[in-house]
DNA sequence: TTATAAATGTTATAATATTACATTTAGACT
DNA sequence: AGTCTAAATGTAATATTATAACATTTATAA
């Protein structure tokens, strides 16, 4: 709805393929140095090698960038589906990452932008606290 | 109400101040290391002395950092009277960053986080795309 | 005034991200 | 197949952002 994604995903390189597989491991979000770490068996050498496949995977909304982590985590949703908007839900004492999406959340996003006249093209939500076990 | 702001600013220290009145000056994000240069001047040398300025200030809730920017900015609505959440309006043709707050946004982040039994301490949400005049 | 917490000053280093440039690969089109 | 082009890759160097560790000073309050 906001962020154009493609209709149908092209078919991913051999560097996106590996940082692709190292993130759909795992279900938190790793840094960029992290997951060259991993992959370092694979032949990856180089930081670079990996922020270029992380850009381009999150350009097809398989990938997102966690701000105030630092970090990159696997879309948990079919972006090609659904594509409405994603918050994530960081929790300060655990370390758990979760996605989620409500629509409640778009609508007063929408307000907002609206009232700006502002095109959104990227919406950054980041919800840190304490998540249920933790609380 | 959720960020749990002091009620009465404390006076602050000198470098607080060298950092606040820096950010007071201008009106956009700045990193911290363009902080630091523009106070070269008054005796700061070190990035550590305005990093440490920066998270006291955040923590009072007279600066918040822009977390897709890796920047910082004065706050601008008044932290002691109006506690209420905000987000930002980022555009990424002319680089201009708006404060804003939307009671609705608020309702959408209280669904969400309700929803998944969670504690919301401190909010990120930053909206990038084009301001009006710029669209 | 003395105990204590906060803030400061300084050096070194860690962690994250990009620039620049050369080369290779994949697809689209004769 | 051959040719063109865009995308992806490989590599080294470097820029940018952030923190650790430690010594010292200042402000606050008991």
């Amino acid at each position: 709805m906001m962020e154009h994604l493609p209709d149908k995903l092209p078919k991913l390189t051999k560097n996106q393929n590996l940082v692709m597989g190292v993130l759909s491991k795992v279900d938190h979000p790793m840094s960029a140095y992290a997951i060259l770490d991993s992959l370092k068996g694979n032949g990856l050498r180089a930081p670079l090698q990996v922020y270029r496949a992380l850009e381009r995977l999150e350009m097809l909304g398989l990938v997102h960038r966690i701000e105030c982590m630092n970090a990159f985590v696997a879309c948990r949703h079919d972006a090609t589906k659904d594509d409405s908007m994603v918050a994530f839900i960081i929790c300060n004492s655990c370390g758990d990452v979760k996605e989620v999406s409500d629509n409640s959340v778009e609508v007063g996003l929408h307000n907002v932008t609206k009232k700006a006249g502002f095109i959104l093209q990227k919406p950054t939500i980041e919800l840190q606290g304490l998540c249920r076990s933790c609380r």
